[in-house]
DNA sequence: ACACAAAGCTTCGAATTATC
DNA sequence: GATAATTCGAAGCTTTGTGT
């Protein structure tokens, strides 16, 4: 992977605490009530919290929305421009209905099952976002648009031979790896080369997600350390939040700091790993 | 037969890659 | 730059396994 190109949109990282909101007691009960009021208005408070909505999930959100909205447009002119936030249940769920069963992709071809179903998220995330009452995943009015969509993906894998994952990758094979380092793609045999095993090994210790983590990190976040009497080591002390450690009270917290250790040609497991860890429940 | 644990699926949000 | 497909991690359920 080279790092050299960046497009804009991945650049959304890193975000800057608003420390205004760290408002103090005393001055909110002494004057300025209404000043507090008014700046903290409900739009204030929902731009602060669709600040930090991911940007992937926006995205999705938006392009299977293109996709319904497609769809319903084709079908009847009438439907252009339709807000399905005005519909009643029972109309939606009719019109979910033709649509997971009939929705083909721009170039024809039938979808894989779970792009179907992801349509079906981003739908529900669409009207909850719009602070809609319905949830199409659970109402018992939407029933049947639940019952086409488990339908449509059994005739997709039986009659399509769809659901296969076509495109699934793989891990690498030792060789594999062996290769890269032996053509010289990966090594220290220049910047480029350096960073890109630098990125490897981050990846592969650390198990950083390919593009997130690797952005966010910072000058300082991996110190190489060393004990008195063991190898030199690079330890990961800093983290910035994932997907799945954001700072959620009572989330999931690393036990111990990641390291690598230096070995040579060995490769050792960090003495944390072989220890059983208890996890709370 | 029962209780409980372990394994296995499903769901959801999110991130990524591939492709055109 | 949008679209399509996949992957990942966690949580919640459901099924299966096991000891008594």
């Amino acid at each position: 992977m080279s790092n050299e190109e960046h497009s804009e949109s991945e650049f959304y990282y890193p975000e800057v605490e608003n420390e205004e909101y760290e408002t103090n007691f005393y001055q909110f009960h002494d004057d300025n009530v209404n000043e507090y009021v008014q700046r903290n208005s409900q739009e204030e408070i929902d731009i602060f919290i669709s600040e930090k909505k991911s940007v992937n999930t926006v995205k999705k959100t938006t392009t299977d929305m293109n996709a319904f909205d497609r769809y319903l447009a084709e079908i009847n002119k009438q439907y252009l421009n339709l807000n399905i936030l005005y519909l009643p249940a029972q109309e939606l769920d009719h019109l979910l209905s033709k649509f997971f069963k009939d929705i083909r992709k721009l170039n024809g071809e039938k979808y894989e099952p779970g792009t179907i179903s992801s349509f079906q998220r981003s739908i529900q995330r669409f009207l909850s976002d719009n602070k809609s009452q319905f949830n199409i995943l659970r109402d018992k009015e939407f029933e049947m648009s639940r019952q086409v969509l488990a339908a449509k993906r059994k005739i997709l894998v039986n009659k399509a031979g769809k659901g296969n994952k076509p495109n699934a990758t793989r891990s690498l094979t030792q060789e594999e790896e062996d290769k890269l380092f032996e053509c010289g793609l990966f090594g220290m045999s220049g910047p480029e080369v350096l960073q890109r095993t630098m990125w490897w090994f981050l990846a592969l210790h650390f198990g950083f997600r390919a593009r997130d983590e690797s952005r966010k990190l910072c000058w300082g976040d991996i110190q190489l350390q060393r004990n008195t009497d063991g190898p030199e080591m690079l330890v990961w002390l800093c983290e910035r939040g994932t997907k799945t450690r954001n700072g959620q009270e009572n989330g999931h917290q690393r036990s111990f700091q990641p390291k690598i250790y230096a070995t040579g040609s060995e490769s050792h497991r960090p003495v944390e790993m072989s220890k059983a860890i208890v996890q709370s429940k």
